[in-house]
This record gives C-alpha cells, sequence and structure tokens, in this order.
DNA sequence: CATGGAACTGACAACGTTGTCTATTGTCGT
DNA sequence: ACGACAATAGACAACGTTGTCAGTTCCATG
C-alpha cells in the first residue's frame, strides 16, 4: 500500500480510502491510485487489516467428518450462510477425537475468528470460557455442549425420531425390534436408542438388551453383531439403525449374510434407518429423516444474529424428524425359521 | 500479551518467548509468566504474528462443492494434510461458478494463505498473476488451470479411464453404447467423452452423436435424455455415465422409466459408472473408479513441498482408474424390443 | 580480583492496515 | 472581499506480535 501511495504520489491514507471505496476521494485522484494498484498488482493485507479493526469476517467450522455426507451437507449449508454475510471459513474435522476438537477450536479463535460452529465431540467445553470472555460467539450444532457451557445450541429431535420410526415398526405388526446404533456416548446415539425405548415401552413392548448393539459403525464388527441376534433363539423381525453410517453397513452386512440377490430387501427384515442417504429410494430403505442443510443453515442464522450485536438468551432449537416410507419399513414380520413357536 | 507482562512483572518479550517456547528464559520467569497467561486466559493473537512473521500457516481450498462425496473426499484428504503440517485450512465451494472461484481464491489470497489448491470452475487464471508473482504458491486438481497458468496439477487418467470402461462394455458384446455425461465445458467431461470415442475407434465402431447426451445432471433433462434414448429406433444397449452424480441420476431415471422391481437391475441395460460411489457395491454397479482421497492428498503434497522451498519444474500428475465390475458392466445386450431386426 | 562469556532479560522498531485529527484547497453566500 | 463551510488530502498513532540488538547478572576461569 505504502509503494501504491508512492506510485501515485499520493499519501498512504488515501489510497486506503480508496481501497475500502471510502467517500472523499477526488475521481481523478481515485482513478490515478486505481492505475497504480492494477500496475503493481497490490492487494489489500487482510492480516494488517483484521489486527487494526478487531474483526475478522470469518468463522470457524468444526465438524466430525467432512466425508460424512451427512456433515458434508451441513458444511455447505454453513459455507453459503457464511458467503452471503461476506465471511470466510475456517473447517476442520474432529474424528470424534475431543482433542482434536479443542485443538482446533483452539487454533481458530488464535485467529481471532468471530463466531464458532461446533459439532462438539467431547462433552467438556471449559476451555472455551476465555475465548467467551474474550467476545467470541458460538454455536452448538448436531449436539449439545458440555454441562456448564451455556450457548445456542441447535439439535435435531433425536428421541422422537427414534421413537417415531419405532413406532412405525410396531405399527406393521413388528414386536422384535433390534436397534443398531452408533457408540452410546455419542450424545445422538444414546438419544435415539431413548427414543426406542420410549417406543416400545408406549406399545407395553419389553426392553431386551439383547436387541441392541451399540458402536463404532465398524463393518466387522458390526456383521458379528448382526449374525448374534439373527442366528439367536428368538430373533428381531425389524430393526431401528442409529445414523446413516450404520445403516448402510447394516445393509452391507445384511447382503453378505443372506442371499446377494435380494439384498436390496435387506432379506426379509423390516429396517427404518435414521438418517436419509443417497440411494435409499432406489433401495426402498424407510428412514427417519434429518436435514443437515437446515441444521447448518439455522445454527449460521443464530450464529449472525448473535454476530450482528443481539445479546438475548440463549437459544435451543430442537429440528423436527421426518418419516419417509419406502418399503424397508413397511414389511410385515416373516416366520423366523429359529423361532420354535409363534 | 501487554497485560500479562505487566501482571508478571516483565517484559513484553519475555511474555513472547514463554509463549513461543523459546529457549532463554528462566523457568522460575517461565512460570510466573504461565501462570499470569493462565490467569488472564490470554491467547496469542495469531493476526498480529501472521502480520510480523508473513507466513500464516494456512492454505486455501476451492471446490466445486463440499456436499458432493467426490469434492468432500478430496477435501478431508487435504484437511488431514494440512493438520499434518500445522496448516489451518480455509474452504469454499464455487459451484462451478467462475466468478466465485475467482472471488474465493482472491479473499483467501488477501489473507495471506500460504499456498491454494484449487479445483478450477473457470478456464482464464490470469488473475492469479499478481499474487503468484507476491509468492503464493497453488496446486490445481481434478482439472487443469486455463491457458498460460503455469502449476503443479493433479489430474485423473480421464480418458483413459472412460476407455477402459467402454472398452469393458464393448467386450461383453455391446455395439450401441450410450454416453451420458456432464456439461461438455467442464474439462473432465470432455476428456471422458474423448476416451468414450477413442475406445469406440479402437473397436472400430462407429461415433454416433444420437447416443451421447451431456448436461448438467438435472433429473429431469436427465429423464428426458434417457427415454429419448431408450425409445429410439435403435436404442443403446449399455451406458457408460460420465461421472457419480450422473451415474446416479441415471440409476434414478431408468427406475422411474422400467419397473420399478428391477430398477436396480438398471432394466437390463448394461451400466458402467464413471466414479465409485456409496452402495454401488449393494446395487451391483460396475464402476470405473478414481480415488478423490488419493487426489487430495497428492495435491497437498505438492503444495507442501514447494512452500518448503522446492523450484523445480512443474509437475502436471495423472493418477491411474481402476475398472471395478459388478454386474452392471458385464451383462451382455438384450435383444431390443424397438430394433426391427437383430 | 579482573575478565570473558553464558544465561537471561528488556527496549525498540517494524509488519500493513485504519481511525482520528488536522491541514489545505475551493466554493458559496453575504 | 471575506468568513464559513464542504470537499479533499495527509500525518500520525495504534492494533499485537516478533526480530534485532543491547543490557544486566552471575559464574567460571586465569
Amino acid at each position: 500500500m505504502n509503494d501504491v501511495a508512492a506510485a501515485a504520489g499520493v499519501a498512504l491514507k488515501t489510497v486506503s480510502r480508496v481501497v475500502n471505496n471510502e467517500p472523499g476521494v477526488n475521481a481523478a485522484t481515485a482513478s490515478r491510485v486505481q492505475a497504480a494498484i492494477e500496475r503493481l498488482g497490490y492487494r489489500r493485507n487482510d492480516s494488517a487489516r483484521i489486527l487494526r479493526r478487531g474483526r475478522t469476517a470469518s468463522i470457524g467450522l468444526v465438524i466430525e467428518d467432512v466425508a460424512d455426507a451427512f456433515y458434508s451437507s451441513l458444511s455447505r449449508a454453513v459455507e453459503d450462510a457464511a458467503l452471503h454475510h461476506g465471511y470466510l471459513l475456517f473447517t476442520g474435522s474432529s474424528r470424534e477425537d475431543s482433542a482434536r476438537e479443542r485443538d482446533l477450536v483452539l487454533a481458530f479463535c488464535a485467529r481471532r475468528v468471530d463466531g464458532l460452529i461446533i459439532v462438539p465431540a467431547g462433552s467438556d467445553h471449559d476451555y472455551l470460557a476465555p475465548e467467551f470472555a474474550a467476545g467470541i460467539r458460538a454455536v452448538f450444532a448436531d449436539r449439545p455442549p458440555g454441562a456448564g457451557c451455556e450457548a445456542d445450541t441447535v439439535l435435531c429431535d433425536n428421541a422422537g425420531g427414534a421413537r417415531m420410526g419405532t413406532a412405525h415398526l410396531i405399527a406393521h405388526g413388528h414386536r422384535r425390534i433390534a436397534f443398531l446404533g452408533d457408540s452410546p456416548d455419542i450424545f445422538t446415539a444414546s438419544e435415539r436408542l431413548r427414543g426406542y425405548r420410549q417406543a416400545l415401552a408406549a406399545a407395553g413392548l419389553p426392553y431386551d438388551e439383547g436387541l441392541v448393539a451399540m458402536g463404532p459403525p465398524d463393518p466387522a464388527r458390526m456383521r458379528a453383531d448382526l449374525t448374534r441376534l439373527l442366528t439367536a433363539f428368538d430373533p428381531p423381525t425389524a430393526v431401528l439403525t442409529g445414523n446413516g453410517r450404520t445403516t448402510v453397513e447394516t445393509l452391507r452386512a445384511l447382503a453378505s449374510l443372506t442371499d446377494a440377490a435380494d439384498a436390496g430387501a435387506a432379506g426379509g427384515l423390516a429396517l427404518v434407518g435414521f438418517d436419509d442417504f443417497e440411494l435409499a429410494d432406489l433401495l426402498g430403505i424407510t428412514v427417519v429423516a434429518q436435514d443437515p442443510a437446515r441444521l447448518g443453515r439455522t445454527a449460521a442464522d443464530l450464529l449472525f444474529i448473535r454476530l450482528s450485536g443481539d445479546d438475548g438468551p440463549i437459544s435451543r432449537i430442537e429440528l423436527a424428524t421426518r418419516l419417509v416410507p419406502r418399503g424397508s419399513g413397511e414389511r410385515s414380520p416373516l416366520p423366523q425359521r429359529n423361532r420354535t413357536a409363534g
């Protein structure tokens, strides 16, 4: 900028004014400065600008994994909102590792992002206290912050969705319904388990721990769990899967366990999946759909409201889920070969 | 930092030394400073640091759309590499809009990223000249830069992959093979069309424009194109689809055109898709697989080599593709109802 | 005891902007 | 012709770091 000023025979401040479209510069002077800018290929250094002004016009997004369709949809929604408000976006994936979450968040804070959208991996957010004190705003998405951390939160109605999915299976005559979920220490997974139990209770059905298998969606582990479930004395006639990844891996496991030809039919087992996913329509999989884009958009909206100065009470929004019947969840129970009596 | 210095009764520079783990600070002094840091909740301001040091330890990634599985895998690979090198990552989606690509790139440059990884939407990258002059390094991924822009580039062997996929169909007896691709002004789409033509030529088959339909993967448009193709006098017995999105939409269109029950079987039409995608295994779709994670990793590697000072000649890497037979591409031609003679 | 050097600490400028305040014009009304 | 005022331009400090260099202390050595 100094060079531009020298080249245009003008003061530093005048260049600054031209660069920022500030009023009070003679048109002739301005075009002379513009010419110098073009000639020298000058670009404003935003680091200095940020240092001087205090606002960075950037936000940080920490998700679990960009490569997961759910989070990449969420990302895109946040990205759009950021762009729309003229903000730049830092992103990082925590990989379900709370240390990595913290490091990313703190790195973003050191860059003085104005705000954060966090899908927390950990359950302790005390490390944010100094940042909040410094004026950084944060919105939690998909999962709530740890105890003692007061911040806007956008969740989906996990328990309600699981309840609805389970009730749907019950309504189609199922009495033994398995639940395959992610690790129970993940908020959404345990909430969905809760919803599943609520639905069973509401229908007067017993809760059978033997029908529940939870853990990271590792194909080998899931195959083993499914085999155990399906070869038990009194096997389930239906399954509720706890998230997109789990649903997909369940379908794979079922395909490898049953006749590959009718893999799409999930081998007669009724199935409702939590989370919609690409091609679920073609495979005829009934799902309880969340809207990750809406989740991201809502979180971004909340954040930008805060960034515009709003200091109202914390909000905690819960987005509704939607049951999308596609066939796999509407099958009636088939007589099971392992069962001795009906 | 000033406050910390005052609180610890020490000079600014000493705090700086402690914060940066620089040697030459008495342990007692250091712990006094540490205490003050904790007490005040101090965090270093990286904007100032960047301004002072010149290096930002951040890179910018511009892709087409995070919500697309191909690019989100690529993103994740770049993210991992960045994290591994201690860099932060700015991301943005161009949405196939060259102006948006430029704006994102320039915004990242204004933030003084050290390097860029770009999946270009446009074909004119003259706007980068001043940035290159300022020392920014860029690597192009998936698509090459516009003419006149010399930069490291990582592509996949698009023509070769399409040739392989087409040859595979020819080897299974197909003579009339349709090509459904993305807009021909997208580099990868036109390269794949080229590979398709090469394979036809190599087999002595005529190139029939009537069997080619290209454009953005809009469901309605694709359905119309497919209907036209399949109801023609001499319809194709096989299809090569030009990318993941196109493959999926083709499957949808086929499912809605033929009996929904055998949608997974793509209605008897043989199909090879360019790009692997989630659940292609369950649907039995033969694909020419790229490795987007490898693409991202390779691009990041190239970039970090440059950032470490390498000034060797420009490299242009082409990654191989892999044919994954899963059934849909191994079907023999069926007699077509619209054809008068065999 | 003087001297050299190592270990530690601090003063100061500079990075490239922008906000504030002041100085210089030129224009207008009286 | 004069003061008032608007429009334009510039000087300067400050944002929070870090690199450079200079100073102080203290200990080992001759």
